[in-house]
DNA sequence: CAACTATATGCGTATATGGTTGTATAGGTC
DNA sequence: GACCTATACAACCATATACGCATATAGTTG
């Protein structure tokens, strides 16, 4: 019985490569960027990113079906919102990292190749 | 932080949105995996993973040029090895909120129905 | 140089994905 | 009921991606 977590069943792997693949999009970034600051309904969603209508709503749906956004009706509007906020860490995560190695390769390439770069 | 780091530039965001794909594929995945134990060749990794060469070392390629493994000569062979450890708690963290859905999930279709918002 | 090994690359194909447009459906209002 | 709004769905196109095969490159050894 695999008690340990790390070599992965090939479902769990499809499922893990299936999140980071959702969250692999500039506009569903966007999307869950944009729920941050709390639920909100397509119609103010599409507003603010100054997105088509159906666009937005195929990609909420992906998130949905994902589970990492939730949603409910009220009367005329739906309503999504963030379920789940390891996004915004996984994000971080990310930034920082992405930071790190953009920093790194500045510096090789500052070391290897001498330019008058002052800061 | 001179900046807040929530509102991601459109780069920033593109820069993330791509390292995220990079960890959406299952095989890529198996790849980091494999290389937690410690940096390996193509030839040890494609034995390993049971698939075949080009394909192994065409996803090496492209998470090398994402920045997320290290490539190094050795003779005859190029040894790959982990570049960033935080891939690995990014896994965690996805494995572990996957893991709550999917309970969650569970939990849900055994008490109610399922919700439907349209039709 | 030839022969061998290890790795990379190019190509064709199948499939997945993102975006746009048009339309259908659910809820609210008159 | 007729009509409006908000959202979802379907069909389509373009692009991207993954894979497998064949082949090319690089290094090593005789």
């Amino acid at each position: 019985m695999p008690r340990s977590t790390l070599p992965l069943s090939d479902k769990m792997l499809d499922l893990v490569a299936h999140r980071f693949r959702m969250l692999g999009d500039p506009t569903r970034l966007r999307l869950l960027q944009c729920l941050e600051s709390g639920g909100k309904s397509v119609n103010e969603i599409t507003a603010l990113l100054d997105g088509n209508q159906p666009n937005i709503s195929k990609h909420l749906q992906a998130l949905s079906d994902a589970g990492m956004v939730h949603r409910s009706r009220s009367g005329n509007r739906i309503y999504y919102s963030i379920a789940d906020p390891v996004v915004f860490k996984l994000c971080a995560l990310v930034c920082h990292s992405a930071g790190e190695r953009a920093r790194s390769e500045l510096q090789e390439l500052l070391t290897t190749k001498p330019k008058r770069l002052r800061r």
